[in-house]
DNA sequence: TGACATGTACGCCAATGGCGTATATATACA
DNA sequence: TGTATATATACGCCATTGGCGTACATGTCA
């Protein structure tokens, strides 16, 4: 692969920090390897049903993640990540669609 | 497809339509069918790089989406909902992994 | 002129989403 | 007991997408 993606992220590190703050608005995201859904889930304390129809995800879906038939790429996570974090943002977002 | 997964959504609805508000944790969340990603790019003044670069997307798959070739999936649009409505929210979450 | 940033464009392949269906278990209720 | 329901596990299938590489056009600035 010859870490191409790596060179990609070095250089929009220098990018970042060559120039002056104001030049700098965007700081580079790490997104998570893997997430926990279940545990993110059950946190909430929602059925794999609730947390599905609440975010908009397919039940189906849900269950492979959890039962690690699948793994959720990397937007999904990023995602899942939010709603771990702040939950109300997500859902009072979400709804307003 | 006969309609299954309308059917899932009705059966959630009368999920949460049937008993009293304690038990109705849950809205049930419409994915929006498309969502501008260059538009809400733009909003944000940032280039396709430093867009990527800030919530962890591929620089391809912003290309991608802007020119029409790919559209997000169901998680992605979410995703960039949240970035839509609440991107300061969205930047110190994902930021703080 | 050259170097660089930005954006458009396309090919390729593995992985996932999205769907269906079957099974297991626990609970509630007639 | 029997049966209905909710919840979760489990697997097959296929079109679509993500993620990668690469080439090209344009604009800007030194």
């Amino acid at each position: 692969m010859s870490g191409s993606k790596i060179l990609e992220g070095l250089k929009e590190a220098l990018e970042y920090a060559g120039g002056d703050e104001s030049k700098a608005r965007v700081r580079i995201v790490k997104v998570p390897d893997q997430v926990d859904v279940k545990a993110i889930r059950e946190n909430l304390k929602m059925s794999q049903r609730e947390f599905a129809a609440a975010f908009g995800f397919p039940l189906a879906t849900v269950q492979n993640w959890e039962q690690g038939r699948r793994k959720p790429e990397g937007s999904a996570r990023m995602l899942l990540r939010i709603i771990e974090e702040a939950p109300e943002t997500a859902e009072r977002v979400l709804q307003t669609g």
